[in-house]
DNA sequence: GCGAGTATTGGACAAAAGTATTAGGCTCAA
DNA sequence: TTGAGCCTAATACTTTTGTCCAATACTCGC
């Protein structure tokens, strides 16, 4: 069990700020620093983290992909998301891809050291104010449990073709061939019941964790 | 000159209150109302009005986009965006298109009635609150020129592929034929400087006009 | 009326997207 | 170790997308 903890966010302030608290709650961790998706995702495959700290609203997030994405390649990593939204529907979303909790950045650091104690504790948190009893919205729900049904891979191809990029780009950049991105999308679209590239950018645009539309 | 004006907003307590405002100001107008996009193009598409309030987040809005083919299908209409987004950004990126005012929707009453008699005045109305003197950002600048470049059928397609329709759908749905569209996509993407439909997918989801991005 | 810009369409073509099928290699749990 | 699921990949194929060129027609301002 390693001792070490990320801390995710592309604002140094915060990042200033959740390093103190972190300290005040696990005097001797190890406190790594990531400011864009990239390199979160780099530190995650180097390190093990006993706790992570994520931003989805970083310059280069994908939104709830990249979290369902972290989550099937980091499954028992406890993955908390901190975010300015304090929408209820967002948190439960988040929580619907197996978050481990949801920290709104304006708290109290006394909050967010409750939150920090609850989630290491094998706990999930979130903020007092956020209604859990009621549920997420069915059309949230189903994109929850579609995108969750996406192997690694298939991720990763989603994620590539919300950036509008051809097939042979993606193909080049996750170092795979075209046929096998071609066999990826495929099976993509099947498990999200859509024909084309252009509906899987609305899908994946829809169930970013910064829209405010998130129904 | 027509005496009728135009209420596009889908809450129906903000057209009654609007409408109460609009007949202080005008007691003999006739006022129309629209609760969705199609709505308001129809209703345009039939009347002239002397004034139109716009709301650019009803359920099947486009956003921007829509607000572009107004004003390039009804040039001498004055098109008054309301909205609940108070961003500075937001309000300077809808004069960018030629909106001829914004008014918010928390606004009291009398800042509503003072905004509907600027705009009739003919002089264009934004918030007090509002610095106008800082400049819209540069790539928010950009796409503005970009898209009030777009013909009006270009403009439509524009829209269409945003759906994530097929060519074909394009083509019945907009009564043209394949081979119209295939011209006014590949027109639509030079002037754009992009490549394929997914990236203007991606181009019109970045100017929504509720998207909190809009850098 | 003339010319410019726009809308429309067709045909031919190249490129990209997408499906179906098959198959080898891998890991992991039963 | 056997099976299930995943990743990878190739082949063959159809459909869709996108460009280029050419042409007709309409409208609007000058």
């Amino acid at each position: 069990m390693t001792n070490a903890v990320l801390i995710a966010d592309d604002h140094p302030l915060f990042r200033e700020a959740l390093t103190y608290i972190v300290s005040s709650v696990l005097p001797d961790a190890e406190i790594a620093y990531a400011t864009n998706y990239a390199e979160t995702a780099a530190a995650m495959a180097e390190n093990s983290f006993k706790l992570a700290f994520l931003d989805l609203n970083m310059p280069d997030s994908n939104g709830l992909t990249d979290l369902a994405l972290l989550k099937k390649t980091h499954p028992t990593m406890p993955l908390v998301i901190v975010s300015a939204h304090e929408e209820a529907e967002i948190v439960r979303t988040c929580l619907g891809y197996n978050a481990s909790g949801y920290i709104i950045k304006s708290s109290s650091p006394e909050e967010i050291k409750a939150a920090i104690q609850t989630i290491l504790a094998g706990e999930t948190y979130v903020p007092k104010e956020i209604d859990l009893n009621q549920e997420s919205s069915d059309s949230n729900r189903l994109a929850a449990e579609q995108i969750s049904s996406l192997t690694p891979s298939q991720l990763r191809v989603l994620i590539e073709i919300g950036k509008g990029k051809l097939n042979k780009q993606i193909a080049y950049d996750l170092d795979i061939t075209e046929a096998t991105v071609k066999a990826h999308i495929t099976t993509v679209f099947k498990k999200l019941k859509i024909n084309n590239r252009t509906q899987a950018v609305l899908f994946t645009k829809e169930h970013q964790a910064n829209n405010p539309e998130l129904h």
